[in-house]
DNA sequence: AATGAATGAGGCTTCATTCAT
DNA sequence: GATGAATGAAGCCTCATTCAT
């Protein structure tokens, strides 16, 4: 019963947390607040979480697994792929991994995309956009043609992984249902991989 | 003689908080340090500008109004366009003034996006969004046809205009030489022209 | 059974709390530090010692009354022991209760008398400096000589007091084994004495 | 004048900082309460001191460079003294400049070598008992005799160059007059040097 | 006995800003 | 215009201790 109490009590640190986070990014988060959103003492708010980082990182740890791992996944199944139609196919590989990330962690993703700056995960979003960007210009490289090649170099690359990732952010802060994210997600897909296409010949 | 003297030193501290709020943003941007930088102390700089608040503004003003004024150019002009080539124009009468921006304003263009939470253009961005997307879904709502009027009520509008926006800031943020940014303008232009061109036959 | 048990715990507790009152003093232990050093919560380390100053006692508390035994003994032997040879008889009467306080209790001395701001034995290491000052001054006024009756009321007597005292701790420091410590305590007793026996001839 | 009144009143805060330095050392001695007792709010202590060791510093690295100094010569000026009496010579070229010490710092010299725990000089007091332990074995060394030699490697030097530091602290501490220093600074050389001629034949 | 929850005071430090000179 | 002095609020965090269970 104690226990129950507690967690419940800790979960309700979390959601304001999360709130306050999300509000002000982690930097300018201030504990005071969570605390007084949480209706408890500030410092009775330490017993539950030893620091402010480790309260961040007990709302991101999930998230950053969860990206992970998908990623891992997809650069394992990717090789498995023919290169004919590659890029439908990878659409329709990431896509339901993508949605569900966004559906059951849309907040926590968006917190550790944006919000992370003074923590552990401050680069994340720039790694990420970095690996999405090889996936592309490795690609480009697979096919042999002088002109590919250049456009491998190409900054053009870069902006489009920041496209991807920006889209699927900007689907998440304007969630409205599961639905309307499986649409737009589908979507954003088709017009990156259709726009992309134009490299491919 | 007074006055020219007056007017560098205002100039110095407007370097020195340019850099503070670039790397800090507003909130986290400090008083003290930007006199440090400046090389006046802390409550001369109060003499300066009166504020924190008022220091940001006398640095992104100029670029508001800027961006305000292209995108009413734009509007403009986008009305004596027929519709045949229409992207294709449009990119060409965009392209420019934004490259302009870029080349000479593209640290004041970052700030005002990025570093002004906490200020009255904290909600700019998204704003710019808006704008953007309006003008595209105005335009399809143009094109007399059931199919793509209800494509324009659709949010994958919203998320091109910010990948369009999320593009630019890109090439700010790893800006090279203005060479560079004509270049990925270009590229960036055509990449979405071509791809937005799938919902207007 | 429970009693072994509970007084197992007791001494863990007390382990603890020596090595941390040890390392920071009185002042900066940390009763959270001990707890997690015994392994119990902090709240219950409160079942076993009601404040963190009882605890302090529970382990100097010993050492006191053994310094003060040992000083008390000194004070009515030395009664019995003759002028002559006085200083080589004390110093062999002092040595053995001295080398057994330093075997048996270093850390307990060490700390009452290093680390003890903050508690009633605060001021317990200059009270014994003193003590030990009147020792060697009665003695000196127990000799009939005006000369020697002048040094008596010289602070020299106090350091010499202070040194032999400190000698001791810096043996105790450095603790190696009890050997060490009977060669050097001699050494230190021996030196002192020889050092001494200028004011008496 | 706004000058003068300035350092009048830095010179209150070091006044203030150097009670409560002594009184609770280092570790323990309160911004907030030296503010109190410098009659100045805690954060305009601020603007005089950065920090906590700042503060502390600028009360003890002077004699830092003090005690520093007067090892330097010491050590430059002994090569130059014959190995006749040299325990005479060094006992009279040492004293003078250790009363200086404490005639003029010895508050200062009290605060560095009992009250630096927590700060760069945490170690001062046991380098410099290990470099004065250093010159007596050194010493001892030069002696060529097989006895003496054994002697060198004995903790009984380390006790003794401890011992000398403790009376000079112990002098400081119960300070009365500069008369007095110097009567007991003399005594206490006398008193070591005549002790430790027992080792030198 | 054991523990999680809670607290108020205090730790050092930075903040933007104001004021008198 | 220029500066040092001053401040109150707030930043994160630790403390010893108490209380209900």
């Amino acid at each position: 019963m104690v226990q129950i109490l507690k967690k419940e009590r800790k979960e309700r640190i979390k959601h304001a947390a999360l709130s306050e986070f999300m509000l002000k990014g982690f930097l300018n988060a201030s504990m005071r607040k969570i605390a007084q959103n949480a209706q408890i003492s500030t410092s009775n708010l330490y017993n539950y979480f030893n620091s402010k980082e480790k309260l961040f990182y007990s709302i991101t740890d999930g998230v950053y697994d969860i990206i992970n791992n998908l990623i891992r996944d997809l650069m394992r199944t990717e090789k498995e792929i023919g290169r004919e139609y590659f890029f439908e196919q990878v659409s329709n590989l990431i896509a339901q991994p993508i949605r569900d990330l966004i559906k059951n962690h849309r907040e926590e993703f968006l917190l550790i995309m944006e919000g992370s700056q003074g923590t552990k995960y401050e680069n994340f979003q720039e790694e990420l956009v970095v690996v999405i960007e090889k996936h592309f210009t490795e690609h480009l490289h697979a096919i042999e043609n002088t002109e590919t090649k250049d456009l491998a170099d190409t900054f053009i690359f870069h902006i489009l992984a920041r496209n991807l990732l920006e889209g699927l952010l900007e689907i998440s802060r304007h969630y409205i249902n599961d639905k309307w994210v499986d649409y737009n997600v589908q979507a954003l897909m088709k017009y990156h991989v259709l726009g992309m296409s134009q490299f491919f010949q």
